[in-house]
DNA sequence: TGTACATCAGTGAACGCGCGTTCACTGATGTAC
DNA sequence: TGTACATCAGTGAACGCGCGTTCACTGATGTAC
């Protein structure tokens, strides 16, 4: 149990998870560096000997949120190494998963707040390692004929836009109480993936795995 | 040519217009009530004789951008009542056009900035009314063999992610440049519809129309 | 048509607040000898 | 092993700023008679 000691050790992912955490408590208006700082139980001019300003620690917390996708998604994909299909749902369901958990730090990962992505290059490296995934993942569900054939970068803008969207308009509550009541999360995952696949995956079956 | 007088006649509207114009210049995060008063050429207490709040400002704001949404799909539509395909793309890119125009304004609208959404009744109608003409034009591509058929609540809340999802991915700049330098936006998305419909479209000529 | 007055839509000063950032400082740590 | 000192990672006071909101006010407008 480390007792407060006047140097924290490891301070800069302090005030990441800090930044999370105030995220998920206050949004993405409410974050601030006097926030997260007396989150992670630190004067309010700690962070500067981490972060330049409060640009370079948004950053941060993006790369963060990619990290996580990143792991979410590998891990999903790792699960059923041989079967392109299911490995196309569940890294769906990962990512959709995140978004529903986290709203705020999905957000803020997403939302362009970073003014000047090409200052952080650990950033672009994060979302460029992300898009790797999802293209590689198409690419093999359309050998295995369960995606359409083309251009894989497109197809796959075109799935992550479907993803995206789906968890954007939930989040911001669009979508109407009359789908949400009578069906999970998952199984309108399951029905919106098979309008794009050209297999089709029987709902109550693949909601439940 | 209206003269400075003090009264100014239709602030109301000036002041949501001039917030739509510091949207698109400051963006979301540097939309203030004294900003907003000053572009519309008044004091910085003005609005508080039309707006009770800053969030009452911030909901006009959306509510304005769900029309203007409005007017755009629905002039869309009109323009090909027998052709429910083309009404289907001519639809989805009215939508994809208001999101890389107003980049701001698209995301206000949809970003769950209005906390207390109930409190704002013109905000709730408009989007039931875009959400109705969305579900209206899916049943009738249903019908003509477009799209698939199901619950055209679920249908619909697909086609609008995969949409919404495109627009929010390009306006990140989340879509590589190897895609970007390729394709125009209208193709991409002529693309990315073909995904989801079950006939084909020939990029080519559906692009140009 | 002219006048008195209520109502309305603005003004400008003032408030308190939280913010990002700077700065001189100090306590803790690591290292050379 | 012990000591001197450079370096590092924090502190807390202070700054100036823009913000949302309130308030007493005033100029313009509309209406009753």
């Amino acid at each position: 149990m480390p007792t407060k000691k006047y140097h924290h050790g490891d301070l800069k992912n302090a005030l990441i998870q800090a930044g999370v955490k105030i995220l998920s408590k206050d949004g993405v208006g409410g974050l601030s560096l006097r926030k997260v700082a007396k989150e992670a139980g630190v004067s309010h001019a700690a962070p500067y000997a981490h972060f330049a300003d409060k640009q370079a620690l948004i950053a941060a917390i993006s790369t963060e949120g990619h990290k996580k996708i990143y792991e979410k998604i590998s891990r999903a994909m790792e699960k059923h190494p041989a079967d392109p299909l299911r490995q196309f749902v569940e890294t769906a369901w990962a990512y959709v998963e995140f978004g529903l958990e986290e709203p705020d730090h999905f957000r803020i990962t997403f939302s362009g707040a970073v003014e000047q992505e090409r200052d952080y290059p650990a950033l672009v490296e994060m979302t460029r390692k992300n898009f790797g995934l999802v293209r590689q993942l198409v690419a093999r569900c359309q050998e295995a004929g369960i995606l359409e054939p083309g251009e894989a970068d497109l197809v796959a803008v075109g799935v992550w836009g479907l993803v995206h969207g789906f968890v954007s308009l939930i989040q911001q509550g669009q979508v109407s109480h009359s789908v949400l009541d009578h069906y999970t999360r998952r199984e309108m995952l399951i029905f919106i993936l098979n309008q794009i696949t050209r297999v089709r995956m029987d709902p109550r079956e693949f909601a439940n795995l």
